[in-house]
DNA sequence: GCCAACGTTGGC
DNA sequence: GCCAACGTTGGC
């Protein structure tokens, strides 16, 4: 099987691109939802290609590379009495929910925004640039991959506004994290 | 099996 | 913070 490519969402507050680098590998636990569980525990692959997307994020959009060190094997989280994606339904004889682990591969000079990605040729049919687009692993063309990772090394994407960065700092502990809570 | 209510996502 | 677009749940 050919290398394959993905984006994985996840918000910053949650897991960061910056703490991803320090962990340089990292378990993706707490996927809840049934298509992207599909996608984790069926079509992963040790070596595929994965964007690392910020969701919620300023701005949001690409911030980097991974690649995934360990297919699909049962999300040991949802047993977890005590974790916040604790699910009592999943049974360990029969798991419910997936997850993999993914190595960090590169932090672009930039993110590479959503805006960005809407306004560059070739990515007019990438799923995360669609409108109400919710699901948080998704499938990336190979030629996809290759202009994000072009884009994103090129440095033309956008840094973080300090003003915009202060403002979301005051909001941001409210929200509930996409994953991984501490 | 329908579908309204509810909860979550996520861009803006 | 708003709110539209989703996904899930549960009464019937």
């Amino acid at each position: 099987m050919a290398r394959r490519y993905w984006l994985m969402k996840v918000e910053p507050e949650a897991y960061s691109i910056d703490e991803f680098q320090r962990d340089g590998n990292t378990s993706w636990e707490g996927v809840r939802n049934y298509q992207a569980r599909n996608t984790l525990r069926d079509d992963f692959q040790v070596g595929d290609g994965v964007l690392f997307y910020a969701s919620n994020a300023d701005p949001t959009g690409v911030a980097g590379v991974a690649e995934v060190s360990r297919a699909g094997y049962p999300d040991p989280s949802a047993w977890d009495r005590k974790h916040h994606y604790f699910d009592p339904k999943s049974d360990p004889e029969n798991p419910t929910w997936y997850t993999v682990d993914i190595k960090f591969v590169e932090k672009f000079p930039g993110v590479v925004s959503l805006a960005a990605l809407k306004a560059t040729r070739g990515l007019e049919d990438m799923m995360v640039t669609k409108r109400g687009m919710r699901l948080s692993v998704q499938p990336v063309k190979p030629e996809e991959f290759a202009i994000v990772l072009k884009l994103g090394r090129s440095g033309a994407s956008e840094p973080p506004t300090a003003a915009k960065a202060k403002a979301k700092k005051a909001k941001g502990a409210a929200r509930k994290p996409a994953r991984k809570r501490k």
